[in-house]
DNA sequence: AGGCAGTAAGCA
DNA sequence: GCTTACTGCCTG
């Protein structure tokens, strides 16, 4: 038998099958299977897509070196979808199988010289070990390496390796009967207190055998080498078991279903009969706020599992709250399995295999969870499908979205995408009944919406001498704190400082490596690059004039904590932004802290907007609503309409009447006075006019094509020679902009220019891009990288 | 991608 | 005459 495999090689050359033959000791290996295979001089890591029984290969095949999993890591489905999808998203389809899985799966390669004869063994430079030839930097020991193999001196090998490992603990199990253990532990001597205590425990105990390591060690209060010496002895077995790193192993109360409302029940039905009939329907849940769109999904969720399905359900990665997942696992127990960021690898790992096995039956997670391994899969849940997290902004670019869709097609079930405020190409489907359109209009408990005001920053008086809030909204915040009610605040900036400017010459600090000014942080009294790290120490004079006239500008979380401080002394403050959340633990803590009122003020940047769910605060304030407004991307306005939505309307969820203040400079801007009325539908019509007029999505596709050199002009000239291919073979309908220099127009040494495809029906277009990619590959060498972005979420 | 062979270019 | 640089081709 011959397998089909596709290799670990990201390149267009490589970007196909290569056939293998199945050696009789590996006969086990099936579709989907993970293998090592020779390639050339090399051994690399593969994946089996196929298995036939002849080649029309002409060469001689080679065997298969190892099988490396069990289990195959990838469905059929799975192995089909990766097809589909290198083609649609222009990438190799290798790229999306590494994707599917979790991290620790991708190989590890290593090629290592080892000494071939006695003598060369021992010179100093081997000490025993051979070594990593991919890490010496040294030229001078290089060229050395070369000459000990031009002399037959050593050989260089490829190695290929798995870095996954399951975790395994020790247990230890009788190989006596009792009588024969009474038998030992009589003729032990008096001082051998340990040997007799367990000889004891295995005696009175023995029902409860095997046990593990730890379980022993701790009651009898023996160490390791007691359990050894009985292993020498023969009283016990020692096994090593495979267990699953558990990320939250408290276990979590089973929460009754909760009675649905009308509208909820409405949409239930629809749902449940698309999952009953094994209809791929896709439904667009359009809900408020706090109007209950999670129970909806749960008990979809339920109806699925009852059908004897999977269901999976994506959410954002930063609404994937504890708050969140425990209200899944409360519903499904331990037919749940979690995959988010803060999990370590080994735990993502655990996860994922739990899925593969089949051992669980939902699965909660952000996007790259549209890739679990479930079979039989009956339903999808979307949350907040608004979100731009549902897009990968680096190579493999796909949208969860659009691979949920493939998946539901697949395996015939519905599709259900949920949010307060869908994005406007959703909502543009769901209007031409591509997507059936559920809408719930209330809050779930009868609680009306909070009450929103806007707070015109240029026609009030701020309070204290910053001009980051004004006097409504502190007195607003001193008012709540009183009443022990509790406070959310938004500003979408963090660190201190957003640029240094200079007053005499008007410099304004950049990152050397990025088009982008350094953001002071105070706690580490520094300046930093949001983009690519870079790190400076704070200047106390300008770089460029020496002035001592420097302001720092631009209020980040860091400044607003501060000066909440001053005004408001007795107020405890927690900061939430990816400052204090980086440590693993972190974001729960914080949380748990604000839930506990061990705080007044939840401050934050978006990472606060979504999901969060606090009865107790009646307050939500948006410092800064402008900060995203004007970014120069057509969906600007979009994204600040559904930012203000939905952090407004983390405020009076439960009894309390909530109360939002969004403080901005624009306030006759129509996203900022709808998002004040809350009005999604005539958002939805306002913006939709507006694309129209600027032949923007959802009325046109959109592909972005972006040149990046470290070059400036080497870029420009491969952009505008990709255009002009563009526009010879493309039709006069489609509007081609650019190249222009991005937003940002240098990213760690990297100058980026774009074109920008808007394209209402184009036949060619998809072989066309690809014909770019592949000249994309040649051109490589010389330092310029073309990327090829179907419906961006960023064009900057 | 990265290794290899073939060819052209650099230095005693 | 040998090492080094560059280019093109191949991997089953």
């Amino acid at each position: 038998m011959i397998a089909q495999v596709i290799v670990d090689i990201a390149a267009k050359q490589t970007d196909r099958i290569f056939e293998y033959h199945i050696p009789d000791e590996l006969e086990g290996v099936e579709l989907g299977s993970r293998v090592f295979v020779p390639f050339g001089p090399r051994k690399l890591q593969g994946f089996v897509v196929g298995i036939v029984d002849h080649s029309e290969y002409q060469g001689k095949l080679k065997d298969l070196l190892l099988v490396v999993d069990e289990q195959p890591p990838l469905t059929q489905e799975l192995v089909e979808l990766s097809k589909a999808l290198a083609n649609k998203i222009f990438t190799y389809r290798i790229s999306i199988l590494k994707t599917m899985l979790p991290a620790v799966m991708r190989a590890n390669y290593r090629k290592l010289l080892t000494p071939t004869d006695e003598i060369t063994a021992k010179l100093p430079i081997f000490q025993g070990e051979a070594i990593d030839l991919n890490k010496v930097t040294d030229e001078k020991m290089n060229a050395y390496y070369r000459k000990l193999l031009k002399n037959g001196q050593a050989k260089v090998e490829y190695v290929v390796g798995n870095q996954a490992k399951a975790k395994t603990i020790n247990t230890y199990s009788l190989t006596e009967k009792t009588d024969e253990y009474e038998k030992i532990y009589n003729s032990l001597r008096q001082n051998a207190v340990k040997q007799k205590q367990l000889l004891m425990d295995m005696i009175e105990d023995a029902s409860n055998y095997p046990k593990t390591q730890e379980a022993i060690e701790s009651a009898l209060q023996i160490t390791t080498s007691v359990l050894s010496n009985a292993v020498k002895k023969g009283w016990l077995k020692k096994n090593s078991v495979e267990v699953y790193r558990d990320p939250e192993a408290d276990i979590i109360p089973k929460a009754k279903r909760v009675q649905l409302n009308d509208e909820q029940t409405g949409a239930l039905n629809e749902i449940s009969q698309a999952i009953n009939e094994h209809l791929a329907r896709t439904f667009l849940l359009e809900g408020v706020t706090g109007s209950g769109k999670t129970e909806v999904y749960l008990h979809a969720i339920e109806q699925t599992l009852n059908q004897g399905r999977t269901a999976l359900m994506l959410v954002p990665e930063i609404s994937l709250t504890p708050q969140m997942v425990n209200q899944v696992k409360a519903r499904f127990g331990q037919n749940v399995a979690v995959l988010h960021s803060a999990l370590s690898k080994g735990e993502k790992y655990d996860e994922w295999r739990k899925i593969r096995r089949g051992e669980v039956k939902v699965v909660v997670g952000a996007r790259s969870a549209v890739f679990a391994p479930l079979k039989n899969l009956g339903l999808v849940v979307i949350d907040e499908e608004h979100e731009s997290s549902y897009k990968q902004e680096s190579d493999p670019r796909y949208h969860a979205r659009d691979v949920a869709l493939w998946r539901c097609q697949y395996n015939d079930c519905p599709l259900v995408l949920g949010s307060a405020t869908p994005s406007l190409s959703s909502r543009a489907r769901a209007q031409k009944n591509v997507y059936k359109l559920l809408r719930l209009t209330k809050r779930a408990n009868k609680k009306q919406l909070p009450a929103v005001k806007l707070i015109d920053l240029k026609q009030i008086q701020f309070a204290g001498s910053q001009f980051d809030f004004s006097v409504e909204l502190i007195e607003a915040i001193k008012e709540r704190i009183q009443k022990r009610e509790q406070v959310i605040l938004m500003l979408n900036r963090r660190g201190f400082a957003n640029f240094m400017l200079c007053r005499e010459c008007g410099y304004v600090m950049k990152c050397p490596n990025c088009d982008l000014s350094l953001t002071m942080h105070k706690d580490t009294a520094s300046m930093q690059c949001h983009y690519c790290g870079f790190t400076t120490k704070i200047p106390q004079a300008c770089p460029n004039c020496q002035s001592r006239q420097i302001r720092f500008l631009g209020s980040g979380t860091q400044k607003v904590q501060e000066e909440l401080t001053e005004l408001i002394p007795d107020a405890k403050i927690l900061r939430m932004d990816v400052d204090t959340t980086r440590k693993k633990g972190s974001y729960k803590r914080i949380l748990d802290k604000f839930a506990a009122h061990d705080a007044d003020i939840l401050l934050g940047t978006q990472m606060i907007a979504k999901g969060l769910d606090f009865p107790n605060v009646t307050l939500v304030g948006v410092i800064n609503a402008d900060t995203g407004l004007w970014v120069p991307d057509y969906n600007a306005s979009e994204r600040t309409f559904e930012l203000l939505t939905q952090v407004a309307g983390r405020a009076g969820r439960a009894e309390k009447l909530g109360e939002v203040y969004i403080q901005t400079y624009n306030p006759e801007h129509y996203a900022i006075r709808l998002a004040e009325k809350q009005d999604y539908e005539q958002f939805y019509r306002y913006e939709m006019n507006v694309r129209h007029a600027g032949n923007y999505p959802p009325y046109y596709y959109t592909i972005l094509i972006s040149v990046a050199s470290a070059k400036e002009q080497n870029a420009a000239k491969e952009a505008f020679r990709i255009r002009r291919k563009l526009q010879s073979s493309l039709s006069s309908t489609t509007i081609i902009l650019g190249p222009t220099p991005s937003a940002i127009s240098r990213l760690k040494n990297q100058y980026y220019y774009q074109i920008l495809v808007k394209y209402k029906k184009e036949t060619g277009l998809i072989a066309l891009l690809h014909e770019i990619q592949d000249a994309a590959q040649e051109i490589k060498k010389y330092g310029l990288n073309v990327y090829i972005d179907n419906e961006p979420e960023r064009i900057m």
